[in-house]
DNA sequence: CGCAAAAACCAAAGCGCTTTGGGTGCGTGC
DNA sequence: GCACGCACCCAAAGCGCTTTGGTTTTTGCG
């Protein structure tokens, strides 16, 4: 069922029953329903493809997801975001494509996008330090969000990300408080723009109570449990011994607890953990009272705003580079506890 | 840049340039080098849409990621399977667009996927016993393949699966082997066919044994770290404690594993665990030694096979209902023994 | 009642590509 | 020298929609 044969059907042209669907005024509300009704009826939808060729704008954003050679790794964070961020897109009748693109044909990839013209605007994932990605989109005049911050980079651009900074500072606040003077750092890559801002965080709270970063107390890796597991185990064995931790992932911090348990440790007695918690649907971080005292902040909260200020720009109701802030909460739950002595 | 622009530019019609670039043997060598050369120097792409329209073709597959309402969870396996099936999108060109869409409006949202026409095939995530989805697209005749199976339908469709069924059946009678008698099941949400047929297996090794399964040893739930934890640590409470746990997730076994731990046992001699393993990229069942014994198949391999398989349908390349059975290895790690007697 | 303005509708062009149904010029065989 | 086939290329139609620039009908008002 197409435009044509919907409107034979009903005696009317092309024209008008296009019109009557899209709301534009010239048609009379008793056509227009009549119309509407009919196209229901039929399960008339149109085009995707006839309609963006006239119109000139795909419906569609693109989310472009860069996996990195060495590690393979795919952020368990996606799922989250993107459901989050498919709320919007359903809303404003935007479709969702997804593309897994390897480091370095990046650029290649974008250009390729722009000129096929199959998405009006685009989200990128996993920002890094220096990102060129940046300047790419800018000057391919492609709207985009970025899900997260990228440091080093002064054109402005919309970018949607939390506080990471403040988070780590205070959960470096909140085990200085407890009388925790050796606070290990397991963070992840540092070459990510995130970690590299709760390290910051980090050193900023130690160095405000005029202590020193041990570099034998941070690490910087890939987010998994195996890391968190063996970068803890390798830290207890020392002489001194963090009393805390401080992981970026729950992952992570779940690798730490096994180096704790199998030290002859108990958590939140012995050793203390701080992990930061995207509160995922799939891992969430006990029921009523935390497992983990953490800082949370939701990863699918995030993916929506996101669209929405995506989609914004590409309606052009919304003013360029936009930029939105989100804090996140310091949840106290069973893994923290005063410093033993 | 578009085509007309191009063939000016190169003092030749649109046809041939359109013939030059799609590899048609009507237009000369030198000619089409000439055309080839000149489309890359100028950044051309043929624009997506314009494409599809003439050709009829979307160049895309749609993934259909169901959400139940009530518990909003997304599958932490997700991530890993688009990026097996954007391996094979990618090699033929294909573009993947996801939706997410609420229970219930599944049927509306895939006949408007087949009339919008912006989809050439669907892969069906999450398939549940008797799944309606199923007759629809095959009515619909939208070319599908469905990642898991649906029990109870009787049309024909096609599949990738692993042997669900096989696969805990034998972790069953590795755990009878050692001496296991009372061998807990914390099964995912048994409306999904993989949890059913991964029942099945576990009752049928019991059975084999002439041993009867106690509905007592047996959880069925969504698959997250509180879950395992919650139902492992009713179970050891009890006079009649299982020795051993059978889980459908990784998660989940990191959830037993700490209600071992609560419960001052060790894993491994006091308690054994088998797990199913989705070979996460983000989510290592340990280094060279497993932590956990377990079921393994890679996620991310079966939705590599699922795509082919899909884009092998789109172009009338293979039989249309495939299937393909994944056996699940089962690896030995640290967190089985024999039995405590 | 007559006329202008507003309301309701329509024909056709155009979006950028593929593809049909040719046309032109060259070499070949008889 | 002529028909024929072949290699190469082209003009134009068509994919299903939106939108421009009308035309026709209805309404309002003196």
């Amino acid at each position: 069922m197409n435009l044509k044969e919907l409107s034979e059907h009903l005696n009317l042209s092309q024209t008008t029953v296009s019109r009557a669907l899209n709301g534009y005024p010239e048609v009379s509300e008793a056509t227009r329903r009549r119309v509407v009704d009919a196209a229901r009826a039929l399960h008339y939808s149109p085009n995707t493809r006839a309609k963006g060729l006239a119109t000139g704008r795909a419906m569609a954003v693109g989310h472009v997801i860069p996996l990195s050679g060495q590690h393979e790794m795919v952020n368990p964070v996606f799922g989250d975001f993107i459901t989050g961020a498919s709320e919007a897109y359903v809303k404003a009748g935007y479709d969702l494509m997804i593309s897994v693109v390897e480091d370095g044909c990046e650029e290649q990839h974008y250009r390729r996008m722009k000129a096929m013209g199959n998405a009006d605007g685009v989200i990128v994932h996993g920002p890094r330090m220096d990102d060129p990605r940046i300047s790419l989109l800018v000057e391919l005049g492609l709207p985009f969000v970025v899900h997260g911050r990228a440091s080093n980079v002064n054109t402005p651009y919309s970018w949607v990300d939390i506080n990471n900074n403040r988070a780590f500072r205070r959960a470096t606040e909140f085990l200085l408080d407890l009388g925790h003077r050796r606070i290990a750092l397991i963070n992840g890559l540092e070459s990510m723009d995130f970690a590299f801002r709760r390290r910051a965080g980090y050193e900023g709270a130690l160095a405000a109570r005029g202590l020193a970063p041990d570099p034998d107390l941070m690490r910087s890796g890939e987010m998994t449990e195996v890391y968190g597991h063996r970068a803890a185990r390798e830290m207890l064995r020392r002489d001194a011994a963090p009393t805390a931790f401080l992981t970026s992932s729950l992952i992570t911090a779940i690798g730490v607890r096994r180096a704790v348990h199998d030290a002859g440790l108990t958590l939140g007695r012995d050793v203390s953990v701080i992990t930061h918690d995207d509160d995922l649907s799939y891992l969430k971080n006990g029921e009523h009272i935390p497992l983990f005292t953490a800082t949370r902040s939701s990863v699918r909260v995030a993916g929506r705003i996101s669209a929405e200020m995506l989609l914004g720009q590409i309606g052009g109701d919304m003013p360029s580079p936009a930029t939105r802030m989100l804090e996140a909460d310091l949840i106290i739950g069973q893994s923290t506890g005063p410093a033993p002595h």
